[in-house]
RNA sequence: GCCCGGGUGGCGGAAUGGUAGACGCGGGGGACUUAAAAUCCCUUGUCUUCGGACGUGCGGGUUCAAAUCCCGCCCCGGGCACCA
């Protein structure tokens, strides 16, 4: 009988479950390793292959850690609030909770197929109240804080000291002092609302509802906010610390995005008092003199105050106007050079030549940046001269090239440094002196400061849906908002049987009045946090799953934290790992973990592409709707050096392409089949043979059957299969064979284990293709001890197989714990070595060099022995050398004149 | 527009300054078979006057030596986008 994936893989998945092999406890005696995936998210269409790509990795990883001796803890879980569980709730009226359920087993199930090495009664799901009860145990301990600047970290709001004036206005303006301070606190912020739907949407599908004819516009709401700002200058230095990849790393911090400038006061014209100013921030402080008008976001509180009566219908029309469009659009459609704004009838002052210049608003200025105002400088910032040029504003030169040469900003601007000019008391100032002495100005005259600015803004945390925690707050008769203190977790969702918002688009929630309302007359709060605030924390939940009481036992999360690798998509590069490592340092300053990061080192997979097929010939593609293809609709003509893809009816000629795998496009490959054809351990060899664990790479199903048949082969080093009847194991020779064979088994131990530390999966698993090969051309019988050595190694990457394997050799146990075998140094050594000849850099020759030659110590004699070769003496003749490299055990390269 | 990746045979890829194309797929030839499947063996970058020449997106450069380092450009993918 031939390799029989059917039988061996389920034998050996009930085996592991039976014997609980990849159960985690704690052991002070051995070194931990954590290895972590990012969790998914139970969709309703089930696994497709991009999933497991990660998934093999990181199992191979918990393999391979384990057999090294380390105590591996390798959990698996859900991230499983979510919209679409809502839509589809209110589309067939499933509840939420049975939907998620559903694609939860089905989830597992196929995550089981694969014979991942799980430690199972670890999984948890954020939907469980069990698990949510200490979401909302960690936000209460974020709204329970305030950032103290001074000693830089968060601690209990009990400890923010009230200043005087505000313990003298009594317990209500001390409840509204610390509600300023908290780490969470409530904010108008803008949100996408559709009137129509009564809804908020996502940024995402605003153009669907807008496409459908719906309305959309940004309205503010009040919400709760997360202050991850206070940490933005941590999340950035943190990052030195960390194994990630350098692209990673680079994102993290142009998403945090320092930059150090000036905020510089400008007092209203005709105005006084403390309110009649406007504060913006600027990179470019030494380019003052030569702003000559300022920009207000549409959005920004003064625009009503400062509009004079003239200008009031057009300010508030262009106002309306920008509601309608996303923060998307307005950015876009300015950067195609659509510059739009209204004169707000109102001026300023500028603090260092005390001139008079207009104010404008403008939607290319974002509430979200800064102060949501700017100076505009058209001379020296390409933007503003943009708008400056379309509007008929002034342009001045402030700036000048520090080379002397001449420029016309009226033409183009000048963003460069340069040498200040035209600006009184930093004229001749390069530009770096010029900020700096033009700042020290301002804060002398207390029209302004130096200022570090971010990007990053506050993490809006609040969504009006059903399906996610809900907050565990109450908002009381007197407007304060309380706890509903730590013993009241957790709050459980109500039951409902309308996940509609209502009729004043207050969410779901606001409908069960039941729960809603408490009998003191407070109201709890209806809104539920965000998909992140469950995975932000889960990888601490899996250090003690099953605390009953408490989120995690400090012995559990100090045993197991930080977590040693973690891999997951590059499409979670920013957002998902910087709301994790906010709340992870939260934690680390209120004393609940005891590292500064979580996350040590962090690897992104990249996406397995699908394929689609379109028109090839360019006019047919473009003309009328756009035509795609499937697999099931194309022929594919293999032509020996190219293959044509033609459609299987129409015979029109396709073009192959290649993108990320969705069930919309058509072109996903589902992992039941595969299985079902090929079995686990094939699957989970091509995921990773397919090219190196970063990359994207097109799924072939042919690339999967050579997998399948690499290891039909390594079978049949074990097993006879004559035609008629059972498997015999074959009769294996002593001991680790012949020496050739040892040589090519211990080469295999050593690149094998090179590679899996390197992560370069796909490399190793050729090592293991060369070794099967190898011994099967050797032709001499394969030695028992060797042939177990080989199981050992094939191990992480198809367990099922080498378990089977291992256990026709006559093993007992699982090979899970077996150590991980080591290479001998001696028999690494080849008896002899290939030099290469070169001549003027080109390849002539090479020569065999016996190993009694050592490569470092014998360089004469084996540049003679290059020199006296057939090769040297056909290309250099008798001329002499100008030069001889040597590159000892590579090369001799002879140079001549 | 900016930022980050990437571009190597018919295809996935290997090689991170030193033999370009490991390994796999696909193709060609053969063995076994009544035949097919499966399996196994040989072969497979292009051109060639059979000496060799050319060849890692394109053009330059550094070096004895470049897929690899540097400069400029083109193309593909991803991210961000008037970020003051």
């Amino acid at each position: 009988m031939p390799y029989d994936h059917a039988t061996i893989e389920p034998r050996w998945q009930a085996y592991w479950d039976e014997h609980q092999s990849f159960e985690a406890k704690i052991d002070e005696a051995r070194p931990k390793y954590y290895v972590l995936d990012m969790f998914p998210y139970p969709s309703g269409s089930g696994l497709h292959v991009g999933h497991p790509e990660g998934y093999t990795a990181t199992d191979i990883m918990a393999r391979y850690k384990r057999m090294r001796g380390f105590n591996v803890l390798h959990p698996m879980g859900w991230d499983s609030f979510g919209l679409p569980a809502e839509r589809y709730a209110m589309k067939t009226g499933t509840h939420p909770r049975d939907r998620t359920y559903e694609c939860i087993d089905n989830f597992k199930r196929q995550l089981k197929m694969l014979g991942f090495s799980y430690d199972w009664s670890r999984e948890i799901a954020t939907t469980d109240p069990d698990y949510y009860k200490w979401t909302q145990w960690i936000f209460l301990q974020i709204w329970g804080s305030w950032y103290d600047a001074e000693q830089d970290k968060a601690r209990p709001i009990s400890e923010l000291p009230i200043p005087a004036e505000v313990e003298a206005a009594g317990d209500r303006a001390v409840h509204a002092y610390r509600d300023e301070h908290r780490l969470a606190y409530l904010h108008d912020a803008p949100v996408n609302w559709c009137p129509d739907l009564r809804v908020v949407l996502a940024n995402e599908e605003v153009a669907e509802q807008v496409e459908a004819g719906h309305e959309v516009i940004r309205v503010p709401m009040h919400q709760w906010m997360l202050k991850i700002t206070a940490y933005a200058q941590r999340l950035i230095d943190d990052l030195d610390d960390l194994d990630w990849s350098p692209s990673v790393l680079e994102m993290q911090r142009n998403w945090i995005c320092r930059s150090e400038g000036a905020e510089v006061v400008f007092e209203l014209d005709g105005q006084a008092g403390p309110d009649a100013q406007l504060r913006v921030f600027t990179t470019r402080p030494d380019t003052l003199f030569g702003a000559t008008y300022m920009v207000l976001a549409p959005e920004h509180p003064l625009v009503s105050t400062i509009t004079t009566d003239a200008q009031r219908d057009a300010v508030e029309a262009y106002v309306k106007t920008t509601a309608h469009r996303t923060e998307r659009e307005r950015q876009v459609a300015a950067a195609e050079g659509d510059k739009t704004g209204v004169f707000t009838g109102a001026h300023a002052i500028n603090p260092v030549n005390d001139q008079r210049i207009p104010i404008w608003i403008a939607d290319y200025v974002l509430m979200g940046y800064g102060t949501g105002a700017i100076m505009a400088v058209p001379g020296h910032d390409a933007r503003d001269h943009a708008f400056a040029r379309t509007m008929g504003l002034p342009i001045v030169q402030v700036v000048a090239p520090a080379t002397g040469e001449p420029i016309d900003v009226q033409a183009q601007a000048y963003p460069e440094p340069g040498v200040a000019v035209n600006s009184g008391l930093i004229n001749d100032l390069p530009t770096a002196e010029a900020k700096q002495k033009i700042t020290e100005w301002l804060t002398a005259q207390a029209k302004g400061e130096a200022r570090v600015n971010y990007k990053l803004r506050d993490w809006l945390f609040s969504r009006q849906r059903y399906w996610g925690e809900p907050f565990p707050l109450i908002h009381k008769p007197s407007g304060e908002v309380a706890s509903v203190g730590v013993d009241a977790l957790p709050v459980e969702l109500p039951e409902v049987d309308d996940f509609n918002p209502s009729e004043t688009g207050e969410p779901p929630l606001a409908k069960a009045l039941s729960w809603v309302e408490l009998p003191d007359g407070s109201r709890r709060e209806t809104n539920t946090m965000p998909q992140w605030a469950g995975s932000c924390w889960y990888y601490l939940r899996f250090c003690d799953p099953r605390n009953a009481s408490a989120p995690w036992s400090s012995e559990a999360e100090q045993y197991w934290m930080p977590v040693d690798l973690y891999v997951g998509g590059a499409e979670h590069a920013v957002l998902h790992l910087l709301y994790a490592r906010f709340w992870h340092k939260v934690l680390f300053d209120l004393g609940h973990v005891s590292t500064r990061e979580p996350f040590k080192k962090l690897v992104n997979q990249g996406m397995v592409l699908g394929a689609t097929y379109v028109p090839r010939d360019p006019q047919a593609a473009s003309a009328g709707p756009k035509r795609v293809f499937v697999s099931d609709e194309v022929e594919e003509i293999n032509l020996g050096d190219a293959v044509e893809y033609v459609h299987k009816q129409t015979r029109e000629p396709l073009t192959i392409q290649w993108d990320k795998m969705s069930k919309s496009r058509g072109n996903v490959i589902n992992p039941d089949e595969v299985i079902a054809e090929y079995g686990a351990d094939t699957m989970r060899l091509y995921e990773m043979f397919m090219g190196p664990l970063e990359a994207s790479a097109p799924w072939q199903p042919e690339g999967v059957a050579g997998c399948f048949r690499f290891l039909g082969r390594a079978y049949r080093l074990f097993f006879e299969s004559p035609k008629d009847a059972e498997d015999r194991a074959r009769d294996l020779g002593e001991g680790q064979g012949s020496e050739r064979q040892r040589r090519l088994l211990h080469r295999t131990i050593a690149d094998v284990s090179e590679r899996i530390e390197r992560m370069a999966f796909n490399t190793a698993i050729s090592s293991l293709m060369v070794f099967v090969r190898d011994v099967e051309k050797d032709g001499e019988t394969l030695g028992r001890d060797a042939a177990g050595i080989f199981c050992q190694l094939l191990a992480p990457f198809a367990p099922h197989l080498a378990e089977e394997l291992w256990r026709a050799l006559g093993n007992p146990q699982s090979l899970t714990y077996e150590p991980w075998p080591q290479a001998d140094p001696a028999l690494l050594v080849e008896d002899s070595w290939t030099l290469v000849v070169q001549v003027n850099g080109k390849r002539r020759g090479e020569l065999k060099i016996p190993a009694s030659l050592d490569p470092k110590q014998a360089k004469d004699e084996i540049t003679e022995l290059a020199m006296a070769s057939e090769a040297v003496s056909r290309f250099v003749g008798d001329k002499p050398p100008k030069r001889v490299i040597y590159v000892p055990g590579r090369l001799v390269n002879i140079v001549l004149g």
